[in-house]
DNA sequence: AAGTTCATACAGAAAAAACTGTACAGAGTT
DNA sequence: AACTCTGTACAGTTTTTTCTGTATGAACTT
């Protein structure tokens, strides 16, 4: 993808250079879904278009920004599983490509991400609950804090039961249920 | 929930307070996957054990936030449909009350802001399917740069197919089928 | 109509995040 | 073992976002 080969001129190399960058602009844009940065984004409609795995190096001279910040970037993307390292024999930089395949990287960031979350909320619905049952049964409970207690405990299971099935909607994806249900194009 | 009503002494008050605290800590932190601040976080987990409608006022003092601060923070709870606006007569304040479907609430989040992304993606990727068509059948168009033309619209022609099948995924939640697939729970 | 009460627009302050340059540790080479 | 190259930790700077106080206009009351 670079110039220096006299493959072609300067201004075809500028015009396809156009069109990549109005489509990494859009991507990049829209990839806030996933929590990332703008340039984060970018960089990874960078690596979209690239044609062969790039370094730290390259990135930052595309990208007209410092070595420290695509190494940040790329680790993001990395734990998104949204790009891949790579070896490369003869090479000592880590090289770096995207993951092509866009069904593994949306199931792959919802078993990540929304599981993590899942679990953490759970794990804090439970203990509120034991929390509230204890102190239900507590003597010098008058009846007034009986009804908030269980007022609040009759929300946290709705919440809890929400949980269950958003983590078994994860499990599904992950197993490639969601597949079933909406096929993928052939 | 306020202390002033003699039901309930500052013991008790502080107690159920210390439960709903440490559960709206961890609600809203992961609420940051739905893309909104911790404090709109905090202040949706607020709302959440709210036994009534609240006011801006309310919030603000309860969250030693100002005013402003909840409106913006409402507008935008609002616009994830995560919060409803109630009406009660009598009071020429809004207010305020969580969405407690959850279910509901997850759906319309894909419903709109996956939707929004996925279009805008489509869009651009499309219009840079015909700028690349016009361009390859341009007469000084090299060898190589055909090429890497052809070479891009491969890319940019799975990412589309990627983006139908997200666009089917998202009708398919917005007509409850994901509900076929992961039946909620009784 | 004058007077309240409310939500929010707006500008500025405070806080958080992104980004950079330098320094350094670890791996590879000579 | 000395030297080179590479990725990243860290501190400081810049940029962005969040938050606040003031001001204003709309809706309602008297």
């Amino acid at each position: 993808m670079s110039l220096d080969q006299n493959e072609w001129n300067e201004q075809q190399y500028e015009a396809v250079q156009r069109i990549r960058k109005r489509v990494i602009e859009v991507v990049g844009r829209n990839m806030e879904l996933y929590g990332v940065t703008l340039s984060t984004g970018h960089l990874y409609g960078l690596l979209f278009f690239a044609d062969k795995p790039m370094t730290l190096d390259e990135m930052g001279h595309e990208m007209q920004m410092s070595k420290t910040s695509m190494s940040t970037g790329v680790r993001t993307l990395l734990d998104l599983k949204m790009v891949n390292k790579v070896w490369e024999k003869g090479s000592r930089k880590d090289l770096y490509e995207v993951e092509y395949d866009w069904y593994q990287t949306f199931t792959d960031y919802f078993a990540t991400q929304w599981r993590r979350a899942v679990e953490s909320n759970m794990q804090a619905l439970r203990r509120a609950m034991k929390e509230i049952e204890r102190l239900a049964e507590e003597p010098d409970t008058s009846e007034f804090m009986a009804g908030v207690l269980q007022k609040d405990l009759e929300k946290i299971r709705q919440a809890e039961s929400y949980y269950r099935w958003l983590d078994r909607v994860i499990d599904a994806m992950e197993e490639g249920q969601l597949f079933d249900l909406v096929p993928r194009e052939s």
